[in-house]
RNA sequence: GGGGGGUUUCCCGAGCGGUCAAAGGGGACAGACUGUAAAUCUGUUGGCAUUGCCUUCACAGGUUCGAAUCCUGUACCCCCCA
């Protein structure tokens, strides 16, 4: 079994822990079964769920039993937990749908199938759902002070706002959290809790009541939340979510995602959410600080993270397509590629004939076509000022005709205008 | 109810009756630079076309050879006095 204590110290990846001093032996003492939670608040895992996924699969690679729980219960009361406003309830059928989409996800980062330190999945609907509210009170609120309940930071910061209340609903959410550990303590001989720093309300709670009801000995762990070095959140962008569903955000784009990252927060990244070596980090560390340009703690997170989450076909998709939106020729391909590069690209279909019209279809009204000038003077003028590329070859005169010969492909054809933005036509027959 | 001011091209904002498609700024787009960053610099920013033509300055009319600029009415907004 691998010291996971110290992989986790050296990541930065330990918030705070309970037991103190003794919690690190007493993890490396033998195989713990350690859970994570999850909400299913939508039909696809982000960007944000991929730092306790991630904490669940180090778990599991040092020979520990990882449990994922998918808050199907949970979900529908909504943690206050660094929330500023009530929560909107889903629906039991959304809920159920985003259920299911989340465990195939899931099996990306965890192994289900080993013997012994195989991941499970619960959801804890399965057991909340026929629990009945006089009993739920009688066994498990009895056991909850309301003033120590108060105290928490979740509930306080709510309490505290003028312009937010908290709902009983939500104050309640801690009670089915901490129930949740007991349950996974009964079933699974669960002893740790994993979480966000936000989360350690929720998970001493937890400590507490197993404590109470089972006289049991748990533990908890809160990791820092991945925040940028301007304080947001990651994971977000002017379009929103960045999504770990090739559906919502394309391997070409979740790639991106990475690239951009900023140099103060890429060594973060690379220790809270890659499983790549203490060197080779901090041999990463080092380029950054002497060849920054050469940005190869990007590339490698990257490279890294597509991998794991798209798998080696989406990675490569993803880094030919980068080669490709930045500057290389478009050449030897055939459409399925260029579909697959250009997934995220919108694109017109327009008659064949127009190709072979006489005369050839005009670039201007190619761009104006493609969407990409918004008239043809507006396309006069991208031309002229060198912005306009067909294949990603700069077209400079303003009065080039278009032919069967400038497709990239069989019936593609790349336009673009300015640096990224681009645009198919596609000439079917 | 009385008096005054306003409504301009994506936004803010200038605009003598002709040389106004309309200053300036912002934004946006393009180019150079660059680390697919930031900053900076340059150019462009109603439409169509080879000089040129067409449609815009709240809306509808009018005066003029000619109006965003003058007059009348309509709508909305702001301020002051009752």
């Amino acid at each position: 079994m691998n010291d996971i204590f110290a992989e986790l110290s050296w990541r930065g990846l330990i918030n705070q822990t309970t037991g103190d001093d003794s919690f690190g032996s007493w993890l490396n003492e033998q195989p713990r079964t350690v859970y994570a939670g999850f909400d299913p608040t939508a039909e696809s895992l982000h960007v944000g769920h991929m730092l306790p996924l991630m904490l669940l699969r180090r778990f599991q690679a040092a020979g520990h039993k990882p449990i994922a729980l998918v808050g199907g219960a949970t979900g529908m009361i909504g943690d206050p937990s660094g929330k500023s406003a009530e929560r909107n309830l889903l629906s039991v059928e959304q809920l159920r749908a985003n259920v299911d989409a989340i465990k195939i996800q899931m099996r990306q980062f965890l192994d289900f199938d080993e013997a012994g330190s195989g991941a499970v999945l619960v959801n804890n609907f399965d057991w909340m759902q026929n629990f009945s509210y006089l009993d739920f009170l009688r066994d498990i609120g009895k056991n909850f002070p309301v003033n120590v309940m108060m105290a928490k930071d979740s509930v306080k910061g709510r309490l505290e706002r003028d312009d937010a209340g908290l709902s009983y609903t939500e104050f309640s959410y801690m009670l089915l959290q901490a129930y949740d550990f007991v349950h996974l303590f009964d079933k699974h001989g669960c002893t740790l809790q994993i979480g966000g720093s936000d989360q350690w309300g929720n998970i001493t709670a937890g400590i507490d009541l197993g404590r109470r009801m089972r006289s049991a000995q748990l533990f908890g762990m809160t990791c820092p939340l991945l925040t940028k070095s301007d304080g947001t959140k990651m994971g977000k962008t002017e379009s929103g979510a960045v999504w770990l569903s090739p559906e919502r955000t394309s391997p070409y784009k979740f790639y991106q995602y990475w690239i951009n990252v900023g140099d103060d927060d890429v060594g973060k990244c690379l220790r809270f959410l890659t499983e790549l070596p203490r060197e080779e980090i901090e041999a990463l560390d080092k380029s950054r600080e002497e060849e920054a340009h050469k940005r190869e703690s990007q590339k490698r997170l990257a490279e890294s993270l597509t991998g794991l989450v798209h798998g080696d076909q989406g990675l490569m998709v993803a880094q030919r397509a980068t080669e490709i939106f930045f500057g290389g020729e478009i050449d030897d391909l055939n459409d399925q590629q260029l579909n697959a590069i250009f997934a995220d690209v919108p694109s017109q279909q327009l008659s064949r004939d127009r190709l072979s019209a006489e005369g050839g279809l005009s670039i201007v009204d190619a761009l104006v076509e493609a969407g990409l000038s918004k008239s043809k003077g507006d396309a006069r003028r991208t031309i002229s000022q060198g912005g306009a590329y067909v294949n990603n070859r700069r077209v400079e005169d303003t009065d080039k005709s278009l032919s069967a010969e400038d497709l990239a492909s069989e019936t593609v054809m790349v336009l673009r205008s300015g640096k990224k933005n681009y645009a198919l036509l596609r000439f079917a027959s």
